[in-house]
DNA sequence: CTGGCAATAT
DNA sequence: TATATTGCCA
């Protein structure tokens, strides 16, 4: 990876055909197609897997293959968020690649707060893919197989008790003057989470806290350390993607990001556990009406 | 363009 | 039911 290839005179893809020699040399020594395992083949033999409490591994499809490789050019090329300035109309759209990141590494939420409820979100529940159009289309037709990544629907999110607590901890923190949508998605630093994601939400939590005086929050608590308590290294990632005009406001230091998490988004049942999955009682919209977060916090 | 909010949709 | 989307206005 550290090494570059000189494209400057062989490079051009579609030209001649004179760089063979230099792409054969490139195969050279790689397996060939019948020394790879097919996609179907389970790297683990099924009983084994039961045995050590595995859950069995998705069938990979080509789409599936055509979008990890996707994510792989990614992660080689700019680690860019959609930004205004940044052109991506080329061939590499950061919305799909963020979505393949979201869908390959699943539900790693927990690892932080130890002390956290042990739901069982872990239930070895693999999200399925959204688009079941397994036929890959661009064999078909040859041509917006890139624009269709960006036109696929997210699966609608679901919003565990780690992702709720995380929302809570930056709207408290925030306070109710600058908890917007946009700011509590950025700090909120969950990978995959919208803007729209975060507005829906916010919108039944202040219903929520209409219902419940006390609880609401004014300015921005600059003192208190909510997010000391989440480990903080790597992933200062991505921050600087603000115009430079942006003010930076005292609550965007660094180190009060926390860690990435992904978002846990769901098709239609699986294991996940809503974080007000409460059985009966008093509910306003979702949110328990006596003490939702007595288990998350 | 973003946010808030109610209604409505899935 | 939980979440998404839409429409309208600030």
């Amino acid at each position: 990876m550290g090494k570059e290839v000189d494209v400057s005179d062989a490079g051009i893809v579609g030209g001649g055909g004179s760089d063979d020699g230099r792409i054969l040399d490139w195969e050279d020594g790689l397996p060939s197609g019948d020394d790879l395992a097919p996609l179907s083949m389970h790297l683990v033999p099924p009983e084994l897997a039961s045995a050590f409490s595995i859950p069995p591994a998705d069938i990979k499809t080509m789409l599936d293959v055509h979008r990890a490789s996707q994510q792989t050019i990614y992660s080689l090329t700019a680690h860019h968020k959609p930004t205004a300035s940044s052109q991506v109309n080329g061939s590499l759209k950061p919305f799909a690649s963020s979505a393949a990141e979201k869908e390959n590494c699943l539900m790693d939420l927990e690892a932080e707060d130890p002390d956290e409820s042990p739901l069982s979100e872990a239930s070895g529940r693999l999200p399925e893919f959204g688009a079941e159009e397994a036929v890959d289309s661009s064999a078909l037709h040859g041509e917006n197989s890139v624009d269709d990544q960006r036109a696929l629907k997210r699966p609608r999110l679901v919003w565990t008790p780690q992702l709720h607590k995380r929302f809570v901890d930056v709207v408290t923190h925030l306070g109710t003057k600058n908890a917007v949508p946009k700011t509590i998605m950025q700090l909120m630093n969950v990978d995959g989470l919208t803007r729209e994601n975060v507005a829906s939400h916010l919108q039944k939590y202040r219903l929520y806290l209409k219902r419940m005086p006390g609880f609401s929050n004014e300015g921005p608590s600059s003192s208190d350390h909510i997010f000391a308590s989440t480990t903080v290294q790597q992933n200062l990632h991505e921050q600087s993607s603000l115009p430079p005009n942006s003010r930076r406001m005292p609550y965007t230091v660094p180190s009060m990001i926390p860690m990435p998490i992904y978002a846990f988004q769901h098709q239609q049942s699986n294991g996940a556990v809503p974080f007000n999955n409460r059985q009966g009682g008093a509910s306003y919209h979702g949110f328990d009406a006596h003490d939702p977060y007595a288990a998350n916090n």
